[in-house]
DNA sequence: AGAGCTTATCGAATCGATTCGACCCGAGGG
DNA sequence: CCCTCGGGTCGAATCGATTCGATAAGCTCT
């Protein structure tokens, strides 16, 4: 009404006063919790309208709800580089249908080194989501678990009490490592994820697998190797294509020591040492054989279907949206094995003459 | 101590209880705003470690500050499809940049239709970043505006007062029309992005670019169209590689009326305008020249170098998270408009003969 | 030793909304 | 005609921490 200025935003007794009802009534009216009525609804909407109050403030709605309305998702790394990878969209796809009847938000963070002040211990969030499974992120799960909040972990193992997403990554690579033996292949090379932080583009030793920090990679590992136990196998530094196309190139350069077939632990991988093959001058499938792993559509692999396993990323991420919202509403998590599912391709075949 | 069960989690009243301080003294502790001595510090993280008292309710905390510490950046449409963009990606990486000396957490959220109870009206945010400008993004702007917390809109009009973070699009994109005019090109190709939310991959008419609402999509092409009036242009539903094969198929299929260079208005169009051409076996730039827009590493173009115009992404994001920073530090937010370098590449040449 | 400081700690107000029990009043039932 | 029931509204407590001004204690300097 009065033209000073009013150096505050109105609040809702603002608005209560004006309206002349009480605050509680006001509150009401806002949140719907109770019946008001219609006149009484209508004076405190003209009043807010007037006085431009655009609603409850948030922050303080959710300290004395309790709930902010946020859920965490913590991923390891540059969020950039997690959005690179098109299992992790899939994923946070899934995870906000998950948490659709919740209208939560995401916030996304990486899993910062420094403990302290970190966005992990002070941000307002209801829940949290871990992804992969990092030294640090297990760090991370000390630090909340301490805030005493929901937390799902995917793709990792976080001890007991808290609910995981997880693949049979063992048993499904197991799969693509029988469907190449079955063709023939002897002559077999790994190609890897990154075994831990420091993400070296290097030969796996089994002390660098004693030592791995990423449980995704060292099971699918496990299950390559039920099958070529002695297969020599590269980590790469990253799930990308272009990794693929250099670790490809280390493992073809040499003809006398190529192989007939190599696995990767991922189809980006697999693309990339597809790519790096036709650079060579090798046909795949038929000098060479390429098998991967995720089962995502990838561009640029011409008339090839790549031979892999498809997992099942959005319902991963929905699964965890889903443990989430339940563990809000009082339930216990319940910690969820999926299963992936073999694609036989072209990039496969028998074994060259 | 008591293995009474204790329903609720210590507060930090309850700390300062235990240790004998003043809950003043604690929160100073813990926010080392004070200089407190090193001996009563020691006590009160003791009885902190012997209560299992995590640190201060980021709840509770933001509600007194008055910040949440949380920067919402609204994108448009799924947020997948943001990711998959690359440019969004860098965006996002610069903006985490520009918010670093913040430590504030990025929220994503879409801007959904529904205006009540949406995430935009009832998220603890302190910020909005909104990216992009379609129909839906100017009513989330109502919104945020209505709530009087900053803006900064990326690639848009906001009107009066809200600092914008632009790109020279007009003057970049005709800068890659003069270079393939310059080459000898008459008989020229455009391929923009959406022109509105339904995103119809159709020719583009007068009508559909007077009802447009993406402003990139519009500025762009006004740049194209001062070098080539006349160009027909096909409207992508998207900006992927996938949506370029398809238009590409569209305006190459007909050797008839085959043009003899395509501009797009994205990378990732252009790419695929170029796959769309090797599959009918037409060499790129032999028969047909290609440019795009944006300037990000695209996978799979063999030696390839897009003649494009390389946008400061990150650099988009980094300036839109400063400018947030200022304004939350009380300064007026300044709109930058920031250029685009040509770069001429090996996908476009002279008109074939 | 007293004036003038700095340092450590305390009390109390405050941030802005939500929520629960109490209260009022008119309508319906016995 | 009295009593009960319930819709509508109000007061006041509460959520958990931050922060500012006040107070007390310890020191230096003359």
């Amino acid at each position: 009404m009065s033209s000073q200025e009013t150096p505050r935003r109105p609040t809702i007794a603002d608005v209560a006063r004006e309206a002349g009802v009480a605050t509680s009534t006001a509150s009401v009216v806002f949140s719907g919790k109770a019946n008001v009525a219609a006149a009484t609804r209508e004076r405190v909407l003209a009043a807010a309208a007037e006085l431009g109050y655009a609603g409850p403030d948030p922050r303080a709605a959710s300290l004395r709800r309790g709930r902010s309305g946020i859920v965490a998702v913590v991923l390891e790394g540059h969020l950039r580089a997690a959005f690179l990878d098109p299992v992790s969209t899939a994923m946070m796809d899934g995870l906000t249908d998950g948490l659709a009847d919740l209208s939560a938000g995401i916030l996304l963070m990486r899993d910062e080194p420094g403990d302290e002040g970190s966005a992990i211990t002070n941000a307002p969030v209801d829940a949290f989501v871990l992804i992969g499974c990092s030294a640090r992120t297990r760090a991370s799960l000390e630090v909340v678990l301490g805030r005493g909040l929901p937390v799902v972990v995917i793709e990792g193992d976080a001890g007991e009490g808290v609910p995981r997403i997880t693949l049979d990554n063992v048993a499904a690579s197991a799969d693509v490592a029988r469907h190449v033996r079955d063709l023939g292949h002897t002559d077999v090379a790994l190609v890897t994820l990154p075994l831990d932080t420091d993400r070296e583009r290097a030969p796996v030793t089994p002390e660098r697998v004693e030592n791995a920090t990423v449980d995704v990679t060292v099971h699918r590992l496990a299950g390559l190797r039920q099958i070529f136990p002695d297969a020599p196998a590269i980590s790469a530094s990253g799930s990308l294509i272009d990794e693929g196309v250099l670790v490809g190139r280390m493992l073809l350069a040499d003809p006398a020591t190529r192989p007939t077939a190599v696995i990767a632990q991922s189809d980006l991988l697999a693309v990339g040492v597809i790519r790096a093959a036709e650079e060579l001058g090798l046909r795949v499938p038929e000098d060479l054989s390429v098998a991967g792993f995720d089962g995502i559509e990838v561009d640029g692999l011409g008339d090839h279907t790549l031979t892999t396993s498809v997992q099942p990323a959005v319902e991963k991420g929905r699964a965890a949206g889903e443990q989430v919202a339940r563990m809000l509403r009082g339930e216990a998590g319940v910690t969820q094995d999926l299963t992936c599912r073999f694609r036989a391709g072209t990039t496969t075949g028998p074994v060259p003459r």
